[in-house]
DNA sequence: TGGTAAGTAACCAAG
DNA sequence: TTACTTACCA
């Protein structure tokens, strides 16, 4: 037998090594669960001569699986492509865009975001009469999303709601809400599990092919499946029940969009001679912060009761630090990653910076901008979530799917062509008395009473779409995305407003074009409807690219599955992390998956962590009083170091109070000092601090409007764009600060080319291709 | 119809 | 604080 499983433990071998029947492998943070299911799938393959078509594994972002599949390819090579690595949602797609026609949709649907549900939802209790003010879009949005992962359908709701005023016109809601969906043939994210639970129920044929194809099952992050996924799962592996999930049922953080714990919890009932195994050794952090991690999450009470323990070095203690306000909270965070970075103690992309709400990358974003930082946002606004971006797609969005209502709303107005409000409306209405599409009367609009005088614009309107709609055979996508901006004024109308605003609109304009194109080099037969697919689907998180210079910001949740060697935890308030709502809410649970959020937290670190709060903080405008966190207390004294780093923080404050640069503390918090340099990741990244500077210092001028650091990407299909240079060994470059020099070298790394340099003044220097941005002379 | 000013509700986490 | 809706006028 090939030894690369005898590098795994005792535990994780036995993980491995058990293919037949149901398997849960319950694996604490950082106990080396993906290298137990990849390695898991090449003993499959290798040793049990399992054929890779009939794996499956289930990730819970893009990333995550891109990654999965790197590694499995790596460990097994030939094959390895066809095992069938995808998200929920991605799998589910691909099965409904062949067989969602068996359930009555049609198989080109459309799929919609928030914002899309949000508008047609809107209309939905519009058209009903009901007071908005009673049914907000969230509330009953989160009602929605709550029915369909429990895979409750309209007719039960009705029937739930007997004489339950509230509840039954929320199941009037519900019902309208889904035949407008299947009139503008969407499916939003809930359906598209739960469609697909309903087509494998309704034809078991189709069920059964699937059944037969994936003959072995993995799910990740069980502990985060919801009613419907877990459904999925459970018909796919009724047949040869070769199902392994993974999870840690203290890092389950998704209650608050269905997830069930007790899928993990009930494991063994769900599923007849489930076999257990425990992974409680960890391998990434410290044994302090694992002590830390350990101390805060035994305060839970619901839970499997396990304890994680460690082999590694006790590293240092945990940096406690107490800021005035947000501002300074941030700056400490900056100038300590700066101070490090500087004298070469670390590189920037060994730090994360963690926080509970997304509204706290502000301050720090401010301050990174400051000291010309390198950083990437992971969340907020997902770029295909830009105004700008969204405008672009409803125009493809239509040329695909004409019935998409909420597409066609969107830009039949954009830009400016004199159809205003009561045009739509009336039309909207005409649709609707006649069962028409607003599309579909927008082509009768002669017919339509009342709009006589804005027919011409209208028809004018048409005629754009179904030039376009005939242009598209005859096209590339790049092709068609130009002509859509050149024929609709889109960008002409925004490069003459000349504002930064609108520059940063085309600007993100440009990076879809470049998408576009990326998209149809990489991929064997491009389509339009599956470019819009992939656009819909992918999360903010795809983006991360680990072996880039940056540091990255994000919530806890974002962080979920991954490691960085120092974690800057910030805003940890009660008020804030715990959240209020948790804090005040009856349900003891509430505060527990706080808890469980802290505890992920803490874990994603590997060397070091900060933690961090301030004495108070802005909220909505107003100023808030926090008190430390709850969970902070929770850890012990002895691991934490808090004394000199708040003494010296106190003291730099006394003189300048307001939000500028406070030199008072800089230079004294060198956490991560020599301690591990010369550890794993130390010394790998020995290229100099000053060129990312330098190479940022354009970026960090923008403003932050179509954010240039946050470069969107693909999930897996697409290979990170290496920088594209145009020279080569001995060729003469120009590099903006250290001037002139020859090329020694370039070496073609995973995901850029690094290049070393002789500068004629300024020595040799090793940097990345797309940091550098040399200029061949 | 479209632009502006004033008013108000909202942020907790995400595919 | 900000993003979005409502009210009013050119």
């Amino acid at each position: 037998m090939n030894n690369i499983y005898e590098t795994l433990n005792d535990m994780q071998q036995l993980a491995v090594y058990h293919t037949e029947g149901p398997l849960l492998i319950l694996a604490g943070a950082g106990s080396g669960k993906t290298r137990v299911l990849t390695h898991r799938i090449a003993y499959l393959i290798e040793e049990k001569h399992v054929q890779p078509y009939n794996i499956m594994a289930i990730t819970f972002t893009n990333k995550a699986a891109g990654e999965m599949r790197e590694r499995v390819n790596k460990i097994v090579g030939f094959g390895a492509e066809q095992v069938w690595v995808s998200t929920f949602h991605s799998a589910c797609v691909r099965i409904l865009r062949r067989y969602i026609d068996r359930i009555g949709y049609s198989n080109d649907f459309t799929i919609y975001d928030t914002e899309d549900q949000k508008k047609l939802l809107k209309d939905v209790i519009k058209n009903l009469n009901l007071d908005p003010k009673m049914y907000k879009e969230n509330a009953v949005l989160g009602k929605i999303s709550d029915f369909k992962n429990k895979l409750v359908t309209t007719g039960e709701v009705a029937q739930m709601a007997q004489s339950d005023f509230k509840l039954l016109n929320l199941s009037k809601i519900y019902n309208n809400y889904q035949e407008a969906l299947k009139k503008n043939n969407a499916l939003d994210f809930d359906d598209l599990i739960m469609k697909t639970v309903h087509l494998f129920r309704k034809c078991p044929e189709v069920l059964e092919s699937y059944q037969e194809r994936l003959k072995y099952i993995m799910v990740d992050e069980y502990q985060d499946t919801n009613g419907a996924q877990f459904a999925f799962i459970k018909l796919l592996a009724s047949k040869y029940q070769n199902l392994c999930v993974v999870g840690d049922d203290d890092q389950s953080i998704y209650k608050f969009r269905g997830a069930d714990i007790s899928n993990i919890l009930q494991f063994e009932k769900n599923f007849n001679n489930a076999r257990v195994v425990k992974l409680e050794q960890n391998y990434r952090s410290t044994k302090t912060i694992l002590d830390a991690a350990n101390e805060v999450i035994h305060n839970n009470k619901g839970r499997k009761d396990k304890t994680l323990w460690s082999d590694n070095e006790q590293g240092e203690k945990i940096d406690l630090y107490q800021a005035e306000d947000a501002y300074a909270e941030a700056d400490m965070v900056a100038s300590t990653i700066k101070e490090n970075v500087d004298f070469g103690r670390a590189d920037y992309s060994d730090y994360a910076i963690l926080y509970r709400t997304n509204a706290q990358s502000r301050a720090l974003e401010e301050k990174l901008l400051l000291r010309n930082i390198p950083y990437k946002i992971i969340g907020g606004q997902n770029f295909y979530q830009r105004k700008e971006i969204k405008d672009v797609l409803a125009y493809l969005r239509i040329i695909c799917n004409a019935t998409d209502d909420i597409a066609v709303e969107r830009i039949i107005n954009v830009p400016k062509r004199g159809i205003g409000a009561t045009t739509v409306t009336k039309a909207k209405d005409f649709a609707r008395a006649y069962g028409f599409n607003l599309y579909e009367s927008l082509l009768e609009v002669e017919n339509i009473p009342g709009l006589e005088r804005a027919a011409t614009k209208v028809r004018k309107f048409t005629d754009l779409i179904e030039n376009f709609k005939d242009q598209q055979q005859s096209m590339s996508l790049k092709e068609l995305v130009n002509e859509v901006l050149n024929e609709t004024g889109y960008v002409a109308e925004l490069a003459a407003e000349n504002t930064d605003e609108a520059n940063g609109r085309i600007e993100n304009i440009d990076e879809l074009i470049t998408k576009v194109t990326e998209y149809e080099e990489n991929t064997d037969n491009p389509s339009l409807a599956e470019f819009l697919e992939e656009v819909a689907l992918v999360s903010e998180i795809d983006n991360l690219d680990e072996d880039s210079s940056y540091v990255v910001l994000m919530t806890v949740h974002s962080a979920k599955g991954l490691e960085f060697p120092n974690v800057f935890l910030c805003g940890m308030e009660d008020g804030l992390f715990p959240g209020y709502m948790s804090i005040m809410s009856d349900d003891p649970e509430e505060l527990e998956e706080e808890r469980r959020l802290c505890y992920v937290a803490i874990t994603r670190a590997m060397k070091h962590l900060t933690i961090s709060y301030a004495k108070r903080r802005m909220v909505r405008g107003e100023t808030q009083y926090n008190i430390i966190s709850r969970f902070v207390k929770e850890i012990p004294m002895s691991l934490v170091n808090s004394k000199n780093v708040k003494d010296r923080v106190a003291a730099g404050f006394e003189k300048k109070p307001s939000f500028s640069g406070f030199g008072g503390y800089e230079g004294s918090l060198n956490h991560g000092g020599s301690g591990y340099l010369g550890s794993s990741y130390g010394g790998s990244r020995n290229f100099a601090a000053n060129e990312h500077k330098n190479a940022y210092r354009t970026m960090a001028k923008k403003p932050a409007y179509g954010n240039p650091s946050t470069k969107p990407g693909f999930g897996k299909q697409f290979v990170v764009t290496k920088a594209d240079i145009d020279y080569g060994v001995g060729d003469r470059v120009h590099h903006t600060k250290f001037g002139d020099g020859t090329v020694l070298g370039v070496e073609d790394g995973p995901r850029d080319y690094q290049v070393t340099v002789e500068f004629d003044t300024a020595g040799q220097k090793v940097m990345m291709a797309s940091f550098a941005k040399l200029k061949k002379l």
